[in-house]
DNA sequence: CACATACGCAACAGTCTGTAGTGTAATACG
DNA sequence: CGTATTACACTACAGACTGTTGCGTATGTG
């Protein structure tokens, strides 16, 4: 998009060596370990070159860890609940491996003072979780599993919300059970009223 | 408990100044501002005061913010759906005060790492809080409003965990309104099966 | 009284930050 | 080709914070 300008152009392979040794550091010793003087060493580069690139450390981690957060792909078996299930589960399995799961809260705390930095994590990481599990309720709607005036933007927080507050707050325990005792309560709390049982599962036309 | 032994006493009033002293700094700048070095600057108390008290600035912001979580005693109203709204609407006032709202989240990510205090913290503010919702949502199983193959933990989790996720990570609002929704919902998760409406209301005794 | 501890003060080495200057490499433009 | 522009490594610097030590003084116990 930007025209390249003159002046001698940034060294792709540096950028990757910096991204690649804070995310060591964040495996090894987590987030609060993380400086740019000590990604500098490791990735044998000088620090000034980080600083050209990254102007906090909070920026420099921020790109170092969107990767790890990329989302497989949605998954679409005809069967709504079990997608449902499937997509939260895939939250919890990404947000579970030990990288993701200590740096993204830190990083969420720590980039809540930086008004630009933290819109920039939002759009990166909460939203396109959001949008998926967003766009399976809104199907969900239309299929007859949630009612209509459920605020789904809320039913994607109290999907979500739990998973991570344990994992960062409480320390409680994130298995598949919970998970899937977290979904069943939620799609109880969203279906419509009272409704013999199967009536919308009948409604639904697989394929 | 512990007999004083021999030597000069702590001096409360350091102690206090220190306390206070984070707080500020805490109200103003948030976690991350807070150095033990500019506590004992502000409190006007040498730095190795400091730090024959509280080994790290953890400890100490943790002392210092325990007394701002004190939630008020549990409503009893009798109505149980108005007390579980009103302990909900509790915490989620305590933690949208500024100061703990910003320092809470903080804290638990900064203490994660260290167990001792993690635990020590848990047991401060989780707990507490934990404990009320449980008991109460203990009463509603008794009075037939939760079913009784319900993980209660996992509700507690659900009614709190929206809350900080929104304050700590997502920055959405956190609004009467949505607290109202949110326990809404959970109660008509946990509620038994296809139940005329209002059996349960029927079958409960005011006062 | 002696003893033990708290406190303030000063100093220290170590780390990290953020900025600046120097010399060299790499690219764009005329 | 030469010049302007930028990237990079290296060095240096002032400033802040950490965690610890030593010293002199204050304040308690026995």
């Amino acid at each position: 998009m930007t025209t390249r300008g003159p002046g001698r152009p940034r060294d792709a392979t540096r950028r990757e060596a910096a991204l690649q040794a804070a995310r060591e550091i964040l495996a090894e010793d987590g987030y609060a370990a993380v400086t740019i003087a000590g990604v500098a060493e490791r990735a044998g580069v000088a620090r000034t070159t980080i600083y050209r690139s990254w102007p906090t450390k909070g920026a420099l981690v921020l790109d170092a860890v969107t990767e790890l957060m990329d989302l497989g792909p949605a998954a679409k078996s005809g069967d709504w609940h079990a997608d449902l299930l499937a997509a939260i589960e895939g939250s919890m399995r990404a947000l579970s491996r030990s990288v993701a799961g200590r740096t993204i809260p830190a990083l969420a705390v720590d980039l809540s003072r930086d008004p630009v930095l933290a819109e920039e994590f939002r759009t990166r990481f909460a939203q396109p979780r959001k949008r998926e599990v967003v766009n399976l309720l809104e199907r969900g709607v239309e299929l007859g599993f949630v009612r209509h005036d459920v605020d789904l933007d809320l039913v994607e927080d109290i999907l979500v919300a739990p998973i991570v507050h344990r994992l960062a707050v409480t320390g409680a325990p994130v298995t598949e059970s919970m998970v899937h005792d977290l979904v069943g309560l939620v799609v109880k709390a969203v279906a419509p009223d009272p409704l013999r049982p199967g009536a919308a599962a009948d409604t639904f036309q697989p394929g």
